[in-house]
DNA sequence: AAATAAAACTGTAATGATTACAAGGGGGTG
DNA sequence: CACCCCCTTGTAATCATTACAGTTTTATTT
């Protein structure tokens, strides 16, 4: 499906700017809002940060986006897809997808008297790169 | 055990200061460095935010606390302790603890490459008191 | 095509959390 | 008493995010 109709059926105009976002989400791996921005005003010069940030909170409000849990004090973000866990290198601050492992799906009313919308795993450690440069430099 | 000796036995000088903030760490539900601030400063006068900041720095780095992963702008703390998931209302921001649902223990091995250390996991939704007003109001 | 209204976008300023850093202070040791 | 170490403090700088008002673009109506 074209990206246009992604944004469409979800009740968000098409803009340009949006398609954009949507696509550089799409292909990145979690970037940060400045990550979005800094790439994208090369192609649109006029960009403003932001719309960067209206176009992701919509997109959230309208759950094409989920912002991540982390403990970092910028916000990353990723496409809604399949259910998958994120591991959080702490070493260079990357975030991998883990496709092994899922965040158990958790019924609405799984827990009593809570309304349980989503659920996210995230582990922390040291990523494949890290760890031979690690290995390497002794 | 007591608290002095839960920070000697880690190499933490046991200052007031840090037992002050490990106790109120322990007590509390999940609180941010300003939360911790406002309500310590009444006790301990003197005290300095960055020292809030240092001292739970310290404690993650003792693995005696951990920052919670959010997606909201100020970091939440937790005392390590038993593993549990967190539930993180989007009405009223509260974290509260979920003991009936446990982050799945992961092998440090367990995915091909990683070094894994921690698994939080987290679910978002209404919590309980959120949703008793919501009906009410309507 | 001009007029109008709605929606999208921009730039700047304000706010709030976090970090950087340099200096103050207090207790133990020689 | 002098010295040192490390805990603590206060201020300034940095960075992410939000608030807001004004401008541009797009769609709709006449
Ligand atoms: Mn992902
Ligand atoms: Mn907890
Ligand atoms: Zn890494
Ligand atoms: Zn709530």
């Amino acid at each position: 499906m074209e990206t246009k109709d992604i944004l469409s059926r979800r009740g968000i105009a098409p803009s340009l700017t949006r398609l954009k976002i949507y696509e550089y989400l799409r292909a990145a791996s979690h970037p940060s809002v400045d990550e979005i921005y800094q790439n994208l005003k090369e192609e649109i010069p006029t960009l403003s940060k932001t719309t960067v940030y209206n176009t992701l909170h919509l997109f959230v409000e309208k759950d094409l986006a989920k912002a991540l849990f982390t403990d970092f004090s910028k916000n990353r973000y990723d496409i809604k897809d399949v259910p998958h866990a994120h591991f959080h290198c702490t070493e260079c601050d990357e975030i991998h997808d883990i496709h092994e492992i899922t965040p158990p799906r958790i019924a609405e009313d799984a827990i009593e008297g809570y309304l349980a919308k989503e659920a996210q795993l995230t582990l922390k450690g040291v990523c494949p790169r890290c760890r031979r440069q690690n290995t390497n430099s002794q």
